[in-house]
RNA sequence: GCCCAGAUGGUGGAAUCGGUAGACACGAGGGACUUAAAAUCCCUUGGCCAUAUCGGCUGUACGGGUUCGAGUCCCGUUCCGGGCACCA
């Protein structure tokens, strides 16, 4: 009786031992060097895994597989992503508490992620949900809560420093990151009362509360941050989102800006998602520069990156909201610019993005241009943002295509500035060319300065010097990223370790954290942004025993009600893989011993969605643990890679309009027909089982079907994987029909693993097919091993040596998709060379383990290993066994032989043949052949076509 | 509009340093075994021409260029995907 790959019994098995053996723990080594791989850890949803998301974990999983076969000691951890709306609005919906869905969701997806066989270490599991684990969220809060950024040296300091400098010289010599410049004295400060330095200090610290626009969004009652709203609306449940002002917590993000520009240097990332934070960050560098108004000693600041154009400028434009607007805003004209106030504030910011409308206001006053001495029309519009730069400019419609478009509509003058510009149709935006006009020959220059001949690049770096130097402005860089904010007004996120002191938020002691999430009777947020938080009785800070109470007991003196609002989802993201160094550590987020061993990921794996969400988050609250020396490394993930999605691939049959008949795929056109989904999972190869189908909606159970060649063949397309389209594909039951191991090989046959790809149960087969044959090779018709001692043939060695080359380099490389191939083609040889040796077999058992690790971990235990295949080590590649390969004879290859050899590039073609022909090895290969053709060039020969003699 | 990445058979995709395309798999067609089916095995499979054996031409989105030689490098164009977008 032959032996049959039978992988549930194999699969199942090994589960257990792996289980039982603990196979996969990973304790620190210093004897050993590292590799710690991540997957960016799943948000535990209702709807359980689809084949879409094992996909990095595959891929990381054969990784670390690798690694640890190349003797790394390898930290591959898993946890969950548990706090988030969806639990919370199922929460809602049903009453259930979103602890006890989520903790279902986790237990099925742990199910069904064991079923897949993971190297993962369970016992270093995180939950970001769990207390000990959200203590450190908490606590890393806390600490910025008590640092301010040191713009001088560049990073984190303890607002004890701010303090002190402060108490001594006022904002003098002051180098911090804030949210508005304030000037005060020693004196002032020390006069402020609590509150009001506690104000004044929210201004530098890097988390603190602050009152600002923010992103409303009343269908899911809560603030959202930048990267969450997408379009105007929510990236989540797409609600409107609109802009409100309100008290918030904010992170200080943007003070680390040039820190995470800088960092992307140093980091192997995708170009494309390096790219994408770059552009996040937005940093400009550019020019500010004062501007008078006339007959007034007010002066204002405009921004611009084109210093160049000083002498092209016709008008100043602030932004609506500027406080400047009510200064400049002469009697006259105060009702019209009141109209289009309030014209502005009643436009949604989607409004404003949709649709660029040409608006504005003149204001009534002017400013001097310090370079031409002109006075220029000061005008108010809504396409000057208040939030960027100073939120006023100066327009120089000649060279930028917004002013331009306001010139033109308002009738303001145009003044080209660059040699040969045409700027009679649209203006002139490049930054190349010459600059003329500057000042304009007609014009008496107003000072001694000039920029004509000069190209923009030069004239912006005189300009930025001039007015450095004549004190009119400084040279200033700007980014684009903005502060984060921090608070949710929902229930299930983390607390904030904060009460509130008569009206001080305050921090509740280092100690005491964690502060654990309250009861609620009520999850349900309202539309006017009173968190659920206010639901909880047991919610006040009792400051003498230290410890949540009843709000109840609140007074003046000693308890004060607690900080309602929640953190965010990328709070508990932001860190995480720290703790997992040290998950069940209580006196610290991670120790210094686990951390130095650690160090950071050297492999991220997950999806690019998050490049402007998590990856810039954890990038800054790492940077943050640096500069405390929690964090040994800058950077968390020195390596990354963005899986891509899988589609669905959605099949569908045609209904003939308005009958309960439906066709066969290719008869559709002949009739008006309507495409309907059809569930993939009763389609095979697109051949319809149509008695599943009237089972699957028995209101056709009665159709009829016209059918080609006897099947009825369904329409397919790639969309979505979603239940919608009923192309959902469950890892489960492809588990069930071919096992974990060809789910896994399939899934990574499938193409490389950035790329987006629809998942097509087509080719599964043939995955299945080859580990039928890998089995094979190692069992003889009567069931028993049929592996032995002899001696490997040197053909043997070949085909085995070729694989290793092959498969070392590509799974470096996270090519598996072509590693996979270079099995089939080394198992069908090995086939028919009837390869029978064990010092062969062997390694081949090796190199496959990190794809396929049960039936490796099977196959090593018949082989006689008393340890896992694990623990064993990847094969050596000895290039001697590839020597002879570098003359090519494959042997399905039309009789052409290919050769690289190396001659003196002043041989003559005439000798390289001759040579080559006489050639000890070639000769090997041609005899008994005869030369149709040599393709010769000086240096080498490349190819030799040849036919058998006879 | 700006930035990034890409385009190869019927399909997914190989070709890793510029070396003479299409690995591997799917699908399709033909055949063997079988009462039949499943499973398994063998052959064919970019296109066109051919005396269908030998072989020839053509071919990696399109148009040019560099090179003895280009899917690969350079310039331009088209199309698809991703990101940013009144950011001065």
């Amino acid at each position: 009786m032959a032996r049959d790959y039978n992988f549930q019994e194999i699969e199942q098995k090994w589960h257990r031992e792996w289980v039982q053996n603990r196979t996969y723990r990973v304790v620190e080594d210093t004897n050993r060097k590292k590799f710690y791989v991540l997957n960016m850890f799943p948000y535990p949803s209702g709807a359980g895994l689809h084949v879409g998301h094992p996909l990095g974990y595959i891929a990381s999983d054969i990784y670390a597989r690798f690694k640890r076969l190349q003797g790394f000691n390898v930290l591959n951890p898993m946890g969950y992503d548990a706090y988030g709306l969806p639990a919370e609005q199922y929460a809602i919906q049903t009453g259930q508490h979103p602890e006890v869905t989520t903790f279902a969701n986790i237990d099925r997806y742990r199910e069904q992620l064991d079923k897949i066989g993971f190297s993962f270490d369970w016992n270093r599991e995180v939950r970001t949900c769990d207390p000990g684990y959200y203590k450190w969220t908490q606590w890393a809060f806390r600490k910025m809560f008590d640092s301010y950024f040191d713009t001088k040296q560049q990073k984190a300091q303890p607002i004890s420093l701010l303090v002190r400098h402060l108490e001594q010289h006022g904002t003098e010599g002051l180098n911090a990151s804030e949210t508005e410049s304030l000037n005060f004295t020693a004196q002032e400060w020390a006069a402020m009362t609590e509150q009001q330095k506690s104000e004044t200090l929210m201004n530098y610290r890097l988390a603190y509360v602050s009152e600002m626009m923010v992103n409303w969004c009343p269908g899911l009652g809560t603030v959202l941050a930048n990267d969450e709203v997408v379009d105007g609306v929510s990236e989540r449940g797409g609600f409107p989102v609109e802009q409100k002002k309100m008290r918030q917590w904010c992170l200080r993000v943007s003070a680390y800006a040039q820190r995470l520009l800088d960092g992307l240097e140093t980091i192997e990332w995708s170009e494309s998602i390096k790219e994408t934070q770059r552009n996040w960050i937005g940093r400009s560098e550019g020019t500010e520069v004062e501007f008078r108004i006339a007959d007034s000693d007010q002066t204002f600041t405009i921004f611009t990156t084109r210093a160049d154009t000083m002498f092209g400028v016709t008008f100043m434009v602030l932004a609506p909201e500027s406080e400047l607007v009510d200064l400049v805003t002469t009697d006259d004209r105060r009702e019209e610019v009141d109209a289009y106030i309030k014209y502005v504030k009643g436009r949604t910011e989607r409004e404003r993005m949709i649709d660029h409308k040409v608006t504005g206001v003149f204001s009534g006053s002017y400013a001097i241009n310090p370079f031409t001495g002109e006075k220029n029309p000061i005008w108010i519009s809504e396409y000057v943002l208040a939030g960027y730069g100073t939120g006023a400019i100066m327009a120089v419609p000649a060279h930028d295509s917004r002013d331009y478009a306001f010139a033109r509509h308002f009738n303001l003058p145009v003044i080209p500035l660059i040699e040969g510009a045409d700027v009679s149709e649209e203006s002139y935006d490049a930054k190349e060319g010459v600059v003329c006009n500057s000042p304009r020959p007609d014009v008496k220059p107003y000072i001694d300065f000039s920029l004509n001949g000069l190209t923009v690049k030069e004239a912006i770096a005189a300009t930025k010097k001039y007015v450095e130097e004549h004190k009119l402005g400084r040279v200033k860089v700007n980014y684009r990223l903005r502060n984060a904010i921090f608070s949710r007004q929902r229930y299930w996120g983390e607390p904030f370790p904060v009460y509130h002191k008569n009206g001080i938020p305050t921090m509740v002691p280092e100690e005491c954290l964690p502060v654990l999430l309250p009861e609620v009777e009520n999850f349900k947020p309202s539309e006017t942004g009173e968190p659920p938080l206010g639901n909880a009785q047991l919610w006040a800070w009792d400051e003498v025993n230290r410890k949540v109470v009843d709000k109840a007991l609140i007074d003046e003196k000693t308890v004060f009600p607690m900080e309602l609002n929640t953190m965010p989802g990328f709070a508990g993201s932001s860190a995480y893989y720290l703790r997992y160094m040290d998950p069940k550590n209580n006196d610290a987020l991670v120790s210094p011993e686990a951390d130095q061993y650690w160090q950071n990921v050297d492999l991220y794996v997950g999806g690019s969605e998050h490049a402007t969400g998590h990856l810039i988050y954890s990038r800054f609250w790492n940077k943050f643990l640096f500069d405390l020396g929690i964090s040994c490394k800058e950077e968390p993930f020195q390596k990354l890679v963005n899986q891509g999605m899988i589609q669905g691939r959605s099949n569908f049959v045609y209904r003939i309009q308005g009958t309960n008949t439906f066709v066969s795929l290719g008869l559709k056109d002949k009739y008006d027909v309507t495409p309907i989904h059809v569930d993939v999972n009763i389609v095979k190869n697109d051949v319809l089982d149509i008695e599943a189908f009237k089972a699957w909606r028995p209101e056709y159970a009665d159709a009829q079907f016209e059918l080609e060649d006897g099947k009825y063949v369904c329409g397919w397309a790639i969309e979505k994987m979603s239940k919608s389209m009923y192309n959902v594909v469950n890892p489960d039951r492809i588990v069930e029909q071919y096992g974990a191991d060809t789910l896994r090989l399939y899934e990574m046959f499938l193409g490389p693993v950035e790329q987006s790809k629809p998942w097509d149960t087509n080719g599964i087969d043939g995955c299945h097919r080859f580990l039928k044959k890998f089995w094979q090779l190692f069992w003889d018709k009567d069931g028993r091993l049929q592996v032995d001692d002899s001696e490997a043939s040197a053909e043997n060695m070949k085909s085995l040596h070729k694989l290793i080359k092959k498969a070392t380099a590509d799974i470096e490389t996270f090519s598996y998709n072509t590693t996979i191939p270079a099995f089939m083609v080394a198992t069908g040889e090995l086939a028919q060379q009837k390869c029978r040796s064990r010092r062969v077999l062997e390694p081949l058992v090796v190199l496959i383990a990190p794809f396929c690790p049960h039936i490796a971990e099977e196959l090593w235990q018949a082989l006689g290993h008393e340890t896992g295949v694990c623990d064993a080590r990847w094969p050596e590649l000895d290039e001697a066994f590839l020597v002879e390969s570098s003359v090519k004879m494959p042997v399905q290859f039309n009789g052409k032989v290919r050769f690289t050899l190396e001659f003196p590039t002043d041989a003559s073609k005439e000798d390289i043949e001759k040579e080559t022909l006489a050639n000890e090895q070639s000769q090997k290969y041609l005899s008994g052949m005869q030369v149709v053709k040599v393709v010769v060039v000086p240096g080498r020969i490349i190819n030799i076509v040849v036919k058998p003699n006879n």
